[in-house]
DNA sequence: CACGGGATCGTCT
DNA sequence: GACGATCCCGTGT
């Protein structure tokens, strides 16, 4: 079942990204379901974490997603191409997100082949957030949607947490420009999965 | 397998 | 007007 609002309003955005390793991520658009098992996350804080778009909690009309309650989606254009896929957490005005970086296939796999012109089933169907977004169906257009709400296209299931131990945590991807936080170790990822980034 | 570059556009200065 | 929380393909080894 899709998990309520108190779920995502957890302060700790680390520890969620952590959590939302091993859970579902869908999208229905009509009668066409698509889905994956998320395996690879990285946490980003506005309060004092300068890789963050909402860095000190910098609001621009891009950002402002970012300051909902924790549950919408916030998606954003990349290079021009990409389209990264993340969930807000914590409770409105504190803007933290979790980016989805990979996932693995669980269903709608010939769909996800599709729309990413691919003819056979590899890690590069969807590992990476670019073109999880796109085996998933997922665009710009879809930012600021609640996941709370069962009606909604886009939607989480809670699965049982990854333990620890099988937990790789590392330093995020892309940020260099992020001073000292480049190195806080807040990419997590399961150990050992076919379907990781990079 | 490591690397280098091109694609492409919304957002912010 | 510059630049990215990326990806893919080409080249060379």
């Amino acid at each position: 079942m899709r998990p309520d609002r108190s779920f995502f309003e957890n302060n700790d955005v680390v520890s969620l990204a952590k959590r939302l390793l091993g859970c579902t991520l869908f999208t229905k658009f009509g009668e066409t379901i698509t889905a994956g098992r998320i395996v690879e996350t990285e946490a980003y804080r506005g309060r004092d974490d300068k890789a963050c778009h909402a860095f000190n909690y910098k609001r621009t009309k891009r950002t402002e997603t970012m300051f909902l309650a924790g549950g919408h989606t916030y998606v954003y254009l990349c290079y021009g191409i990409h389209h990264l896929f993340n969930i807000v957490t914590s409770k409105e005005g504190e803007p933290d997100a979790v980016l989805i970086r990979s996932i693995e296939p669980l269903e709608g796999i010939e769909e996800m082949m599709k729309r990413r012109k691919i003819n056979s089933l590899k890690p590069q169907l969807t590992a990476g957030p670019g073109v999880l977004s796109k085996a998933l169906g997922l665009s710009i257009k879809m930012n600021a949607i609640d996941l709370t709400d069962a009606s909604s296209p886009i939607g989480l299931i809670l699965n049982d947490p990854v333990p620890d131990s099988s937990i790789l945590a590392g330093p995020r991807i892309g940020i260099d420009y992020a001073g000292d936080c480049v190195d806080w170790p807040w990419r997590f990822c399961i150990k050992n999965n076919d379907y990781l980034s990079r």
